[in-house]
DNA sequence: TGTACATCAGTGAACGCGCGTTCACTGATGTAC
DNA sequence: TGTACATCAGTGAACGCGCGTTCACTGATGTAC
């Protein structure tokens, strides 16, 4: 009975599952109440037995994403050797799939940057997610054994999101892909990690 | 006569300017036609004889941020010495202050994010910006002597919009100040500059 | 120098539209007896 | 097993509001004579 979930929380979960594909696609404005309820298959006016408002969905599906992306970290950084997570992890997060699927993964390439517009509880859910992103590199580099764990951290988590967002910037594919292929290359070097084969 | 503007030319320049600044702390689309013209000393229907609409004025206010950026990076990485110019460019580019200034400066920490969701005209010109950012960099790091000057462009670009962004996303001002802290340090360290003092 | 007139940047009321939100209602489901 | 009823997730019309846009009008400016 506590682990099945009801009629109410199954719709409620597809509500915000649509909502957090939405806001990493369009924005945290980017879709109205009407279009994401249709598109989770109800009408607008139901939306209202879920949230109390708007803000209150989107802080909720911003809170799915962060513990979605501490999942996706902890997968990768956590149990595995540092160097071939690490490795993994760069190859995974600035991959061209990636870039493509917008809709999908860390939301930090794309809500940090309308995150100081944001109602506090959402821009505490996009500071949460930075703070916990910096703090899982923090602990892979002090295991790979660098000297400078944190700082590295901030530089690396800074590369990391900034180079997926340029890359969804720009509208030529090649560039694009030319850019994510640069910055894998230098990260690893940096860290020392580039004799490792990229994944498949 | 041709160096002189007119009357119109210059509340079109005051719009734009208004425009420009609105943009980069609300987003493209974080500021009406109303409450723009309000600020440029007019009310909104004026607003038509300067753009065609608003999408008009979008692309061309960001046509200007680009202009003011390339000079921007032609001051540091123009005449100078490689190593000066670049040292100064990333304290000043990830300086406490340039954080706190988000109306002003460089786009690329402000709109990239949205670049995918702009009109045509609007997202040319964030391409534009990225591509001769990432060149201006380029040639200064051939100039310096480095032997990947192509990857290491797409690599430091990558790390500066990426910190920028993501200090301005922080609440925790010393959290924001810290990151922008790491991230300058260990640019100028990879680049081989750190061992010029930080600019004042 | 003074008057008449054309030009045109800017005004402000009005419009249609899409948005978030409200609310009276529906109809399927499960329980009471 | 069958009937009556309460519950409540979801419906859809309606609302007020802010937005981009239009347009008839105003009034200052500069030129013609």
């Amino acid at each position: 009975m506590a682990d099945k979930l009801s009629h109410k929380e199954r719709t409620r979960a597809r509500i915000l599952d649509e909502a957090a594909r939405a806001i990493r696609e369009y924005g945290s404005e980017g879709i109205g109440v009407a279009t994401l309820m249709k598109r989770a298959g109800l009408t607008h006016g139901g939306f209202y037995a879920h949230f109390e408002n708007r803000d209150d969905l989107v802080a909720h599906a911003l809170d799915r994403m962060r513990l979605d992306s501490r999942e996706m970290l902890a997968r990768y950084l956590g149990e595995r050797d540092a160097a071939e997570g690490l490795s993994a992890l760069i190859d995974y997060y600035l991959s061209d799939q990636t870039r493509k699927l917008v809709d999908q993964g860390c939301p930090l390439p794309a809500l940090t940057q309308e995150a100081r517009r944001l109602p506090a509880a959402a821009r505490d859910q996009v500071e949460g997610g930075i703070r916990n992103f910096r703090g899982q590199l923090e602990a892979a580099f002090t295991r790979l054994g660098l000297e400078n764990p944190s700082t590295m951290a901030a530089s690396v988590l800074s590369e990391m999101v900034g180079a997926m967002t340029l890359a969804r910037a720009l509208n030529d594919e090649s560039e694009a892909s030319d850019l994510l292929r640069s910055s894998r290359l230098e990260l690893k070097r940096r860290l020392g990690i580039d004799e490792l084969p990229a994944e498949h």
